[in-house]
DNA sequence: TATGAATGAGTGTTCATTCAT
DNA sequence: AATGAATGAACACTCATTCAT
């Protein structure tokens, strides 16, 4: 009665299908019909691997993150420099949104759009990936290269905001001035002068409250 | 035959009342009739002073973004210092996120959501938005106080994105840690060291394509 | 608390606004809105004079068939001879219909549309105009030159019918080949002939059962 | 996809349910959900089958319509005499009429009753059954005894338009005093001596402007 | 497993009518 | 008498989901 899942040939072609539907469409104006016929398979047929449509999406969510953080944490096993690290960091988001421009619009835009999925769903996937920021500055710290005057969290979430936002400037750019590596160049750049540890710490001595 | 549209109380009352509810729910999982009972009013009422649905985001989004602009812009007017502009701009953000918890979550949620409303509706808002980073990055350049290397429009997306989702952050965490004006402090210090012009201009020497 | 209604000028502002806008777009497809922008009057004030939207319908009806009627009566005083009366009726009803376009067209088509109208309201005004058909008939069965094997009832309904699809095409008809004169007398030629007295009886030996 | 509509056992059931709702209530006091439970089927399956409401209307109407012309362009090939021709043609008339009330009601009622349907419908339906009446006539002027001084498109109309009103009394007339049969004969009989060529072509001298 | 016709709950929108001014 | 903003019942249509084949 159970289906092999996620490895059935007719799984991946629906999930395939689900978020290049979602990418054009957005979660809401997608119909559970566009999705069958873009897959190639009958509506019903849908139904014996995901439970309904949010599940789709959520599963999108689900594998796209796994693949993504494994990959990514994979990669910066290479290096030991959190300064490389990080850059490393920004080249690797910037080049899984540019090969995957369907999975990170869906990520990006229709998971962060509604409460219902964010928080009926854990967001612990979410977290993971956070995770993997907040570790590369604390090694920072810990190496006495980057400021212990900030506050992980915030500061994770802000750096992926940045890079994140950028990803979405970077895929609708239609001319691109730039090459990919070059802007990650940069926005790295920026976090890595940004995060120094001061020489006299002034510039940072405001102290937190 | 026309309303004082705009003016009129009702349109502020149903304007509210859209607000909470696509905040609270999302707008897609938002019915018009949900609106009209929040703004305690008929649910024909809301079609006196708006096309339909859709015109009720698009409404919310082109008032506070004019709100929010002439806001920062008025109050950015009162410094000459680029680094200190930064700082300012990140905290009147979070401010402006904090006093309009709703209307944040609005736009930067339900509307970056579906390319139905950032296509069919011409983003100008949002861009002059972008446009008051992009002003502030270019008299530090000027000044010779931020690094030339540059990509102004690149750059000024992404200190945007690291603002708004530290601020989306800043909103749902429960128990505040650090003040918002610490917050503010800390991310604006990063941008600040980060744009620097390094007096040897070593770390940033990578060329760009 | 009661207006004197059929005597107002606004009541006959809107009749003729209503008569016009029905004939244009149909009665359901009509706005009472429409009526009131047409009569240059407030939305409200046709429910002074008004019980409802049918109410106009009926009212419309109820006042042309008077018109109708009493017109067509007293032109056909002018003349003794059934065959010249029905000559003159035929012309007379197409003379109202192409001045009276609006007016005709909601009589033909709108009134006929709906058991709504017809059912409820009763059908007296209709029957006393194809009593007149019926009398003009039964005057040329008197006076022998109209044969008598017909049943009146059936026949002044043909005949109604006749007229008034004749006089739809005429309203319809872009470019008039003929004069609504010749029209009608051509139609009239038809009827007369047809209508009577066969000497020898022959053709309409024809045993009604 | 697509589901072979016209074949289909349902849609004939929709077809059915919508022409008696229609004929009974009208087309704009019919719901959708009258005619779904009329055809003892689901309100969305109606969609399955016609693209809206007026779909419904239209496609009975068509197909009604080809039944009528292919049943009565049939018949009439059984005989060469014109005045026979139009006898027949006027009983078929009467009896397809009696036959189909619900179908006759609609069309001469709902359809007539809309510029809507009759100005974006094209009426070639209609005209095409015209036609038939047109050729009638036009065979007995050509073989000599139909009067030549007579407008075919003008009067194949009112031809048409008295035997639809006769057929319209005759449906609703509760009591019938004559056979229907003897009904078509009476009007069959009026108009074939109306029609005669008159041998000292007196009668019709007057001229056509 | 797979299909796709059938379902029917759900909702944006319209518009005749009312009533406070 | 006149207004027109406000009302809210009504309804066509959509689409996620089911289930007989």
């Amino acid at each position: 009665m159970e289906i092999a899942k996620n490895t059935s040939e007719k799984y991946q072609k629906i999930i395939e299908a689900a978020t290049k539907v979602f990418a054009k469409k957005g979660f809401y104006n997608s119909k559970v019909a566009d999705i069958a016929a873009e897959a190639d398979v009958a509506d019903g047929t849908i139904y014996l691997y995901f439970k309904n449509k949010d599940d789709i999406l959520i599963s999108i969510f689900e594998h796209s993150m796994d693949v993504f953080i494994s990959t990514v944490k994979k990669t910066l096993e290479t290096s030991l420099d959190p300064a490389e690290k990080l850059e490393l960091f920004i080249k690797l988001h910037l080049e899984l949104v540019e090969k995957n421009p369907y999975v990170a619009q869906v990520l990006q835009i229709e998971l962060r759009q509604s409460s219902k999925f964010m928080k009926e769903y854990d967001v612990r996937k979410f977290k993971a990936y956070l995770e993997i920021i907040s570790e590369i500055i604390q090694q920072g710290q810990s190496k006495g290269v980057f400021n212990n005057n900030l506050d992980l969290h915030v500061l994770s979430r802000a750096i992926f905001g940045a890079v994140d936002e950028m990803a979405l400037e970077w895929i609708l750019l239609k001319k691109k001035k730039y090459t990919l590596e070059s802007c990650a160049k940069q926005l790295a750049n920026v976090f890595i002068n940004g995060l120094k540890k001061c020489s006299e710490g002034e510039t940072v001595k405001t102290k937190i409250a």
